[in-house]
RNA sequence: GGCCCGGUGGCAGAGUGGUUAUGCAGCGGUUUGCAAAACCGUGUACAUCGGUUCAAUUCCGGUCCGGGCCUCCA
């Protein structure tokens, strides 16, 4: 098999990945802070890193791989005040709806996933190294990291400090020695939730929480770092320059991996922006396999824009995928080798999938074995993974069910009988009526199959 | 204002210094009681203006247009 290539932010190129050690491969990925239902956006990132798991799993003995959970955020606070329930209930019942969602995409869970507040001790342990070493100050109750300390600080984004204060919007809180200086720790109130700390009653910044996470799981330098787009500046600059700087390290991760935008009319979909579509709400209008498919439908770093046309192609593509594979199952090392070379190159997932229907074509012609290497590439892209039968017997609705199968079976016998007796305006009466229903039927050498429009 | 990334056929979306992406949609055909599916055939797309080159959609530069980050955001 060949290499894999991966296009990494710190370099601004696609490099050979050569893993520090190539039995244990390690992975972290920026996870969600549970305050709302994630949206389609979010969703990106969660299935192709999934896809990048599955791959180094084909490819590597073992791979960890962490995403954590975010449960400390003033964000939190706010939501758990408006709803009027506790921050715990609102984390607890948020994690819940994400696992829900993140089964529907038909993503496999991390290995590990850590929760912020849990890990309380190991961010004041770093926050405490941070200060030692002189890349830390605390002022006014807040410990800040001091960006001026760290030579390569905006490595990653490609930004000097020159930039960044020729950029700045920001008012500059009065305790900040310097503007671009960020927060590790900061006071609480009495409302807001605290622990007990060399610096008072307080809580985390940000950026820690992911930093000593990474850490606890992966160790000081590890493999592979993911995330959206947005999160280059500030989020992963400063948890680089935390990590390098408590461990004296030159890299926190090797590879950085960014993910592009979901986008609504072309433009950004975000919580600020408002024109969010849940996970949950679009997994009642299209199958979670439809909207998986189409998160791949795009290379992860260009944008995406997820109309209802392009969940439409998404369908009708699987359809035809499906109809190949028929009732294979899938054997796990029949991986397609043109296919498999796609995804090495940078996940290129649209080349992939189109490798996948040149199999179809090839597997509907009879070709020996098509179908197995079908089935079990489309795997690694967490793919076709029901049956022909199973996937076209379910509403893309899902909620939608005014006929249900035994009726229909019923009306094939019918129909069956009357193409027996030749009685073709009886037999065209039924399939019109289904038709009706949104049920195609489909005649074929061995009996008639049906399935939802 | 600073920094970054894009502009491919009706749509989506890869890729390449000279040769078919792929899917959907369309058109023609084979097949079918009808239909669907499948198979076969079918489209001189690469924002624009210059430059380099025997040859550029592909490399370089300008222009126009779009998007993103610089503030919570995947």
């Amino acid at each position: 098999m060949n290499v894999l290539r991966l296009y990494n932010t710190l370099s601004g190129k696609k490099e050979d990945f050569k893993p520090i050690d190539p039995a244990h491969v390690r992975v972290y990925a920026c996870g969600p802070t549970v305050y709302g239902r994630i949206h389609v956006g979010n969703a990106r990132p969660i299935v192709v890193f999934d896809v990048l798991v599955r791959l180094l799993r084909l490819r590597h003995a073992k791979v960890t791989y962490v995403r954590n959970i975010t449960d400390v955020d003033d964000k939190i606070n706010l939501r758990a005040a408006e709803r009027g329930i506790s921050i715990n209930d609102l984390c607890e019942e948020t994690i819940k709806t994400f696992h829900n969602d993140t089964a529907r995409l038909g993503s496999f869970d991390p290995d590990i996933e850590p929760r912020a507040t849990h890990h309380i001790d190991e961010m004041q342990a770093m926050i405490t190294t941070l200060i030692e070493k002189g890349h830390a100050y605390e002022a006014d109750g807040h410990v800040l990291f001091q960006v001026s300390s760290m030579d390569t600080y905006g490595a990653l984004s490609q930004r000097s400090m020159d930039d960044m204060i020729a950029g700045a919007r920001v008012e500059v809180a009065p305790y900040k020695r310097e503007a671009a200086d960020f927060i590790l720790w900061k006071p609480s109130n009495d409302d807001q939730p605290g622990w007990d700390s060399p610096w008072g009653r307080g809580r985390p910044g940000w950026h820690i929480e992911c930093s000593a996470m990474a850490k606890a799981y992966l160790g000081e330098v590890f493999d592979i770092h993911a995330g959206g787009l947005d999160l280059i500046f500030p989020h992963h600059e400063n948890e680089i320059a935390q990590s390098c700087c408590a461990h004296d390290s030159k890299h926190m991760a090797h590879y950085w991996l960014h993910n592009g935008f979901v986008t609504m009319n072309d433009e950004k979909m975000s919580k600020s922006l408002g024109n969010i579509i849940s996970v949950t709400d679009a997994s009642n209008k299209y199958r979670g396999e439809t909207l998986r498919a189409a998160l791949l439908s795009a290379h992860y770093r260009a944008p995406l824009d997820l109309s209802h046309n392009a969940m439409r192609d998404a369908r009708n593509g699987l359809d035809r995928l499906y109809r190949a594979v028929g009732e294979f199952a899938a054997v796990p090392d029949r991986v397609d080798e043109e296919f498999a070379a796609c995804l090495l190159d940078d996940l290129n997932t649209p080349a992939a999938l189109a490798r996948l229907h040149e199999l179809a074509g090839l597997a509907n012609k009879g070709k020996a074995g098509a179908c197995e290497a079908l089935k079990s590439s489309a795997a690694v892209l967490g793919l076709l993974q029901q049956t022909a039968n199973e996937w076209a017997r379910t509403d893309e609705t899902v909620t939608k069910d005014d006929i249900d199968d035994t009726a229909i079976d019923v009306l094939i016998m019918a129909r069956k009988q009357a193409r027996a007796n030749r009685d073709f305006a009886k037999a065209d009466e039924i399939r019109d009526q289904l038709d009706k229903a949104d049920i195609i039927l489909e005649d074929n050498v061995d009996g008639t199959t049906w399935r939802r429009r």
